[in-house]
Order: structure tokens, then sequence, then C-alpha cells
DNA sequence: ATACCGATGGACT
DNA sequence: GTCCATCGGTATA
């Protein structure tokens, strides 16, 4: 029996950040989100983590985009047009789910990708949905560790059972810019960004 | 109805 | 490092 998680708390409403922090385009928000802390609540209990890696998707003009010119709005993009500040989450490989905050301003699908996690808090709990030691050093296994699903697209992020909080910020030098993981398309585009101090990045 | 394609992860060398 | 199974969403018929 290992001690309780001192870290994990209650919601608080006092260090969520604002709707406002979201509302500017992908590409500036991306980098900024870095040691942006994300807190996941459920019947289990609360897991956190401190935002290591992300990349940024700047609507239509994009052709690595969800909503890309040439696919336009569906039902399954719908989230990613909706207000700066909620939450996209989509399927990849029919078995993976990423989490995407939704930036810019409704009815610009604006989103970044949270690709990886320095686990905080709950971090037993994320191993019990794992099963194995790599907790949150990539899209789809954040998705598990934090049980992100698609019943949480749409969802405003300040407020439970999931939300972000101000964080330490990462020192500018410490923000390293390279191109996006995964992608064809627009694959040379420097929109991926990563602590370089972190451990828990997915890849160099 | 059904074919195709991944913003990946896990098994393996 | 390499290889490939995975299955939900979308488009097409």
């Amino acid at each position: 029996m290992r001690p309780p998680d001192t870290r994990t708390r209650e919601f608080s409403s006092s260090r969520v950040l604002p709707p406002e922090f979201f509302s500017r385009p992908a590409v500036e928000l991306a980098p900024e989100l870095l040691g942006v802390l994300l807190v996941r609540q459920t019947d289990s209990g609360i897991t956190s983590g401190r935002i290591v890696e992300t990349e940024a998707y700047p609507g239509p003009e994009d052709p690595a985009s969800h909503a890309a010119l040439r696919i336009g709005r569906t039902r399954r993009n719908d989230p990613l047009f909706g207000p700066p500040g909620t939450a996209y989450v989509h399927c990849n490989y029919g078995v993976h789910w990423c989490f995407n905050v939704v930036a810019a301003r409704s009815g610009k699908p604006e989103g970044v990708l949270v690709r990886a996690v320095e686990p905080v808090a709950g971090i037993d709990l994320m191993r019990e949905r794992r099963g194995r030691e790599e907790l949150t050093n990539g899209p789809g296994r954040l998705g598990q560790a934090f049980a992100l699903g698609p019943d949480l697209n749409g969802h405003p992020l300040d407020r439970p059972p999931i939300w972000l909080e101000e964080g330490d910020p990462v020192p500018t030098h410490d923000r390293v810019s390279t191109t996006r993981i995964g992608i064809r398309r627009a694959a040379e585009r420097p929109w991926r960004w990563y602590d370089g101090r972190s451990k828990w990045v997915s890849r160099r």
C-alpha cells in the first residue's frame, strides 16, 4: 500500500485557465500550453499531468488538419468549430483516443493536439488503466491513462470532469520547436513544441 | 453495404 | 531501430 498522492486536488475555479486564454491562433497557443496542468476527474479518481508536448493544427489551410479545406465540416470534426477552450477528442487508427484543445474562435476550426504530459497525480490509476509503465508519452497513451473518450467532445475545459490549470511556465529557451509527428501532408511545418527538459516527450 | 485510410502503439530484432 | 494490427469515421455506391 503506497502513501496517498498528496498532489491530488479537488476542482478549484481559482486556478483554471479562462476561455480568453484560448482565443488566439493555434500556432500561438500550442507553445503556451507547455507547463499547463491537465486534470481529469472520474468516478475512479483524479489524474493530472503537466503538458510537455503539443502540436498546432491551424485550420482549413493546413492540409494535415482534420478540418482541412478538402474535408470541410463533418460530424467528426464538428467540435473543432466550437468555442475556444473546449475539447476535441478523436479516434486514431480505430483504437487511440487523442485529446485536442480548441483554439481561435467559434467557426474557425483550429486546435492543439496534446501529445504528452508528465504525470503529476493519480499515477497508480494511470498504471491501472494502462497496464504498463509507459503512461503518458504519446497521445494514445495519454488518452488511455486519463480515460479520455468521445464523451468529452465539446466539453469546456474550465470545469469537471476535465479542466486545465495554470502551471509552472516553460522558459522560452526550453521550448523546442520541430516538425509534427505521424502525418503525411504538410509534414515540414514546424508546428510541434516540447519541453526540452522533460523525459516524458514522446519522441525527439 | 463496403472500401479505404490513418494527428499510433506494441511487439519484436 | 523495424514492422504491422488495429477499427471508427468518412466517402462512395
